[in-house]
DNA sequence: CTCTTTGCAAACCATTTGCAGCGTC
DNA sequence: GACGCTGCAAATGGTTTGCAAAGAG
């Protein structure tokens, strides 16, 4: 756990305004941020920032394996700092919002080897879809 | 079940060359194609075909709730005509291939009301990524 | 005949890239 | 002081749109 600016601090991770201002942005529950969001987040913060340095970054964080990338909702890709705590997504249709969830009994052991294909299967991702409780009262509020 | 087109004829869909090539190419199992791979297979039947007409018909597809739109491979969207038989992604990081797969017990049927957050939820979608054998075999296949 | 669908080309949006200069370690 | 990071602006890739002409029912 911990949080992600902390979590890179450890791991030795070169730092600069621009990049602190980035995993700042990224730090909390529920963050899904798409990169136009964390470019708006960031340079409200440090107005030098730039489209280019928001995107070198949050690549970066990603193939450290400090943020996953959630290409499930709408067309820009999202950016989830909850990196090390295994969860699943419930999205709404309506309105695009996300909250992480954690079903207690892990229901993803894997796959019958008769349904493999002859796959090494490394990981699964769930997304669960519905409407959040505003969208579901008003169709509209989308 | 049946195939593509015939459900299409049966639901009284406007028929045209362009749209029954569309159809046609979009049919069989394990087919996820991108909008430029069916423009490229419908091209090779219908050489006047257009791009433009191609992102109509699969959106159009799609809205009719005939074919599922994959945003978990690549940036590009995927098209599955697999609508009515509910199944699983298997995706190999390597080479992108997807195959779909139907684990018999179906472990999906939804969250907990406390991990709810008060969402209605009417879909699950489930992606199991891992590498296809050829993969496993010769990293440098992707 | 009417109303939908098509094709073309231009517009759009998210993302990536090349390169000179700045700043961290 | 070296090397990696940053900003700018232009390129790219995927998808969408506007509009006149063609075609299905």
């Amino acid at each position: 756990m911990s949080n992600l600016l902390e979590r890179l601090r450890r791991r030795g991770w070169r730092m600069t305004a621009q990049r602190r201002v980035v995993a700042e942005v990224l730090s909390g529950e529920h963050i899904h941020l798409t990169a136009d969001e964390v470019l708006a987040r960031a340079t409200a913060r440090l107005p030098e920032i730039s489209r280019a340095t928001v995107y070198n970054t949050l690549g970066e964080l990603v193939s450290l394996g400090e943020v996953l990338e959630v290409s499930s909702v709408g067309r820009a890709k999202r950016y989830d700092p909850n990196a090390h705590e295994s969860h699943q997504h419930l999205v709404c249709s309506g309105c695009g919002a996300v909250r992480d969830v954690r079903p207690e009994g892990d229901p993803l052991t894997g796959l019958a080897d008769t349904d493999r294909f002859g796959f090494t299967v490394t990981a699964v991702e769930v997304t669960y879809r519905g409407l959040c409780p505003e969208c579901a009262e008003d169709p509209e509020h989308a």
